[in-house]
DNA sequence: AGCGCTTTCTCAACCGGTAAAGTCCCCATC
DNA sequence: GATGGGGACTTTACCGGTTGAGAAAGCGCT
C-alpha cells in the first residue's frame, strides 16, 4: 500500500517555519517544560498554519510508545452481527481509549489458534502496545503465548479461566444462580436453560452454576443444553424441549444471550404457546432488543458498555506499570418484565 | 503508553544470526530479488528461531506504507450496539483487509464532525492509509475534508451524495420502489414508510423513491416518516400509523432496517392485530433477526457483508492507483417471508 | 589475462520523530 | 570578579526498518 503523492509536511518544516530546532517542536507538541511561552505559541501557530500533526508512526518507533489496543474477536461472522453484545463493549471500550487519544485495532478471526498469531504479530510488529483478550475457553492457548510475549492484556472472564493475565469479569455463576432461584420462587420446577457454546469457558461457569441452584433447590426438571449463540440454534433447541410431553416439559427457559431469547418466544409463538402462561423466558445481556418484542423479555442486565470500558481501563493500568489483579463488574441483575410469571398450573 | 521490559528482538539480531546484514534481511522479507536460496533460507530459519517479525512501525516510517485502514462510525453507541448491519459489514471488510495482511483502526464518533478531525488525525498522523467512509448526509463536510487532505477513501453511499469521491454504492431507489410495488401488487393501496435518520443520505433517496413510487402507482394513502433507527422509534411510529381510525391506518408498512420492523411487529401484536391480516411489514437488511420473528419477516435482503468487502476492494484499488470510479454492488431484492399478504378488505 | 555482466550482498543514508547531553546566556551569590 | 545554577534551546544519537548505490565474486568470452 503506497502513499498517495501528497506533499506532507513534518516536524522539519514546522521548526523551521517557527524558526526553531525540530528538538523544540518535540518538546512543544509532548508539552514537556524547557520552552517559553512565546516560543511554545509560534510552535503550535506554525505547526496550524501548516497542517501538521506528529507521525505517530515516527513516534512510536523512536519512544516505543504505541498508542493502539488490539480486540480481536472469534464467532462466526453470521453471528456477530447479530449479536449487540459486542458492538455495545467495543463502544464500551472506546468511550476510554479515546480519552487517552488512542485507538483500537480491531481483528475478527475464526478459530483462537488464528487469533494466537494476530496477537503475536500485532505485539511483535509493535503494532500494538497490549490488548484485550475475549471469550476465554478452558486451557486457552492464548494465555501461554501471551505471557511468554510479555505482551499487556487484560483478559476477560474468570480468573479461573485467565491463568496470571490480569482480568476483568462478571460473576456470571451468581447471576445464574439468581436467575433460578427467582424462577423457582415464582414456582417454576421445570427450569431449563439454553446455554451459550459449550467451549466457552462462561458456558462452562453458568452450566455448572445452573446446575448446582437445581440441585440446591431441589428442582428435579432443571436441564440445559449448549447451542453456538444464533438464533437458529435457540430456535431450535427451544422448539426441542417445548415439544416435550407436558409433563416433562419446562415451565420456564433462562437464555445466554438475547437473539436466542427472541428466538425462543417466537418459537412459543409459533407452537401456540402463550408467555408467560404457558412458559417462561428469561434472556441475558438484555439490549434494546429485550424492550422491543412481545411480551417484553424479562432478563439478566449487564452493563455491557461498562464493561467494555473498566477492561479499557485496566488495560491503561497495566501498560502504566500498574500490577496485575483482578477486577470485577457488577454482576448481572434481574430485570422482571412481561415474559416471567409464575406457571400455569 | 510504554512499552513492556521485555528484550525485543530487531532486525539486526536477525541479521547477525543469520551472518548477514539487516539489508540482506529486509531483501528476504519482502520477497524481493537478490539473494540466493541458500541465504534466504538461513534468514528465514535465524528469524523463526528468534521468533522475529519485521516492526510495522518503522517500516512504514520508511517505505511510507501503512497497511491499516480507518473506519469511523457515526451512530448513537446504544443504537450501535443493535444494528446487525455494522458489524455484518465490517466483517465484509475485514475479510478482505486479511488477505492484504492490513488491518482496521476502528473508531466510534458522535458527530460528522467529529469524524472529520478523526480522519485528519489519522491521516496526517500517517496512522492509516486509507479510509472507509460510511453514512453520508447532504453537503457531508467529509467530502471536502479528505479531498483537501488528498487522502484514498472509498465512500459508502450514492455517488450524487460522495462527490469526487470514489464510492461504492447500492442502489437504494430502485429498492424502495421494488418494495412498494409489491406491496401494491399484494392490493394495498395504503402504504407507510418507517424511515431511518432524515439527515441521511440514503434516507433522503429513499423517501423521495417511496413519494414516486406511490405517485406512479396512483397510492394516495402512502405516507412516511423519519425515525433515528432505533427500535424504540420504530415502535413508536408504528403505533402511531396503527392507531389512527382503520380508513386511515395503512395496512402495509415497510421499515429502513429489521430493528424497526421487529419492534413494528410487537406493536402490532400489543394492539391485538395480527400480521399480516391486518397489517403487513416490510423489513430492511434482512439479517438473521428476520428469519427468528414469528411470523418471519418478509425483507429486502442485501448482501451487507459483501458489501463491505466490496467497499475494501475499491479501497485497494484505490490505494494502489486505480483511478477513482464508482462501483454498484447488487440492489436489495425482496424476500418474501410470512409478515406480508393482501390486505384482508 | 583482461573485460564486461550477473548475481549476491554490504554500506550508509534516510524516514520523522524522541530524548539525553551539550551550549549559551543571564542572574544571583560569596 | 569568579562561581554556580537555571532556563531556553540546539545537537546529536538513536528507534528499526528500507533503499539505492556500490563492491566482491563467479563466469563466459575473446
Amino acid at each position: 500500500m503506497t502513499a498517495f503523492p501528497a506533499p506532507r509536511v513534518t516536524i522539519k518544516d514546522v521548526a523551521a517555519r517557527a524558526g526553531v530546532s525540530k528538538g523544540a517542536v518535540s518538546l512543544a507538541f509532548n508539552h514537556k517544560p524547557g520552552l517559553s511561552e512565546a516560543t511554545r505559541d509560534r510552535i503550535f501557530a506554525a505547526a496550524r498554519e501548516l497542517g501538521w500533526e506528529p507521525n505517530l508512526t515516527a513516534r512510536s518507533l523512536s519512544s516505543s510508545r504505541v498508542d493502539v489496543v488490539g480486540l480481536a474477536i472469534c464467532r462466526p461472522a453470521r453471528m456477530l452481527g447479530l449479536e449487540p453484545f459486542y458492538m455495545e463493549f467495543v463502544s464500551g471500550v472506546e468511550s476510554v481509549l479515546t480519552e487517552h487519544s488512542c485507538s483500537l485495532l480491531l481483528r475478527l478471526v475464526r478459530t483462537v489458534d488464528e487469533e494466537v498469531g494476530i496477537q503475536e504479530s500485532w505485539w511483535r510488529g509493535r503494532q500494538i502496545g497490549g490488548s484485550i483478550l475475549v471469550d476465554f475457553r478452558a486451557d486457552d492457548p492464548r494465555v501461554p503465548a501471551v505471557e511468554r510475549l510479555g505482551m499487556p492484556v487484560v483478559a476477560v472472564g474468570h480468573p479461573s479461566l485467565t491463568g496470571s493475565l490480569t482480568s476483568v469479569w462478571t460473576d456470571d455463576a451468581t447471576a445464574v444462580k439468581e436467575a433460578v432461584r427467582y424462577l423457582a420462587a415464582l414456582g417454576h420446577r421445570r427450569i431449563a436453560r439454553v446455554g451459550g457454546a459449550a467451549a466457552l469457558g462462561h458456558t462452562m461457569i453458568r452450566t455448572a452454576a445452573f446446575d448446582e441452584a437445581a440441585r440446591s433447590l431441589g428442582l428435579a426438571g432443571a436441564r440445559q443444553v449448549a447451542t453456538d449463540y444464533s438464533g437458529e440454534a435457540g430456535a431450535r433447541a427451544t422448539r426441542s424441549m417445548l415439544t416435550a410431553a407436558p409433563p416433562d416439559r419446562p415451565t420456564a427457559i433462562v437464555y445466554d444471550n438475547d437473539i436466542m431469547a427472541v428466538a425462543g418466544l417466537s418459537v412459543a409463538a409459533e407452537m401456540g404457546l402463550s408467555v408467560p402462561r404457558d412458559v417462561s423466558l428469561l434472556a441475558w445481556d438484555d439490549s434494546q432488543l429485550c424492550r422491543l418484542t412481545h411480551p417484553t423479555l424479562s432478563a439478566m442486565s449487564h452493563d455491557v458498555h461498562g464493561f467494555g470500558a473498566e477492561a479499557a481501563r485496566t488495560l491503561f493500568g497495566l501498560i502504566t506499570g500498574e500490577g496485575p489483579g483482578t477486577h470485577q463488574v457488577p454482576t448481572p441483575v434481574l430485570t422482571p418484565r412481561a415474559s416471567t410469571a409464575p406457571p400455569d398450573v
